[in-house]
DNA sequence: ATCACATACCCAATTTTCTTATGTATATAA
DNA sequence: TTATATACATAAGAAAATTGGGTATGTGAT
């Protein structure tokens, strides 16, 4: 995941949001959206990806689908039922987590107040 | 640490940020600490933190003092001058991988508003 | 008395998740 | 022909947890 060395374990929940809000996406697509909506700032590294990618099929939270562009093979994934149910469960998690991180940081922190 | 599968990388942050607002505070009652501030929802397991606070000492972050209260020995930890700088940046890259991870996650997000 | 629980420290084996480095292959622009 | 982009993949190693132990004291309940 590039120089940011923070919170391990959420690659997973970025991987699934992605596909629960694009339907169907190839690993290096997923890299280049991730460097898009952070301008940069968080790099998802191809050794870190295709792993997670593997674990969450063998899982049986998504499928893939094999497509032939331009010479070139893309595996295209995306998220079973299982998956979508796990979308939302990885979401609460993280959620709830980082308003706990809050609590623990931020001092005077209230929810719901920026 | 406890149930949370989510939290690798911040107990680092968490345990500078805490040394910093409350100059002094031994490994037991960190655990206290973030016991409280999150309602039991993320309990600092022993063999998390101590190995942790370990790390920070050896790498010149935190010092130590050792104090006996009623029969137990304690371990006090407090900021070194170095320690104090990794706090800022420590709560900066947190900050900002967090603000990254909305982007990625919360589509239609900006920032600022809550 | 003994048992569970709280306080207070510690370590070792294992697992998970990442980094770093490498490999394969095609296409395009300098 | 060299670098960069696209597109997949694996393997060695490090980092940071989990899990499960161990030592010891104090207290309240059965």
């Amino acid at each position: 995941m590039s120089n940011n060395n923070l919170i391990k374990g959420s690659l997973q929940t970025i991987i699934l949001k992605l596909l629960e809000e694009n339907d169907r996406m190839y690993g290096y697509e997923i890299t280049q959206r991730v460097k898009e909506l952070t301008e940069g700032e968080i790099k998802i590294t191809e050794g870190a990806l295709y792993p997670a990618l593997h674990k969450l099929e063998a899982e049986g939270m998504l499928t893939t689908e094999i497509q032939q562009v331009d010479n070139r093979v893309r595996k295209y994934y995306s998220l079973t039922k299982d998956g979508q149910k796990e979308v939302s469960a990885k979401m609460s998690e993280l959620q709830s987590f980082v308003g706990n991180l809050q609590r623990i940081l931020d001092p005077g922190w209230k929810p719901g107040l920026a």
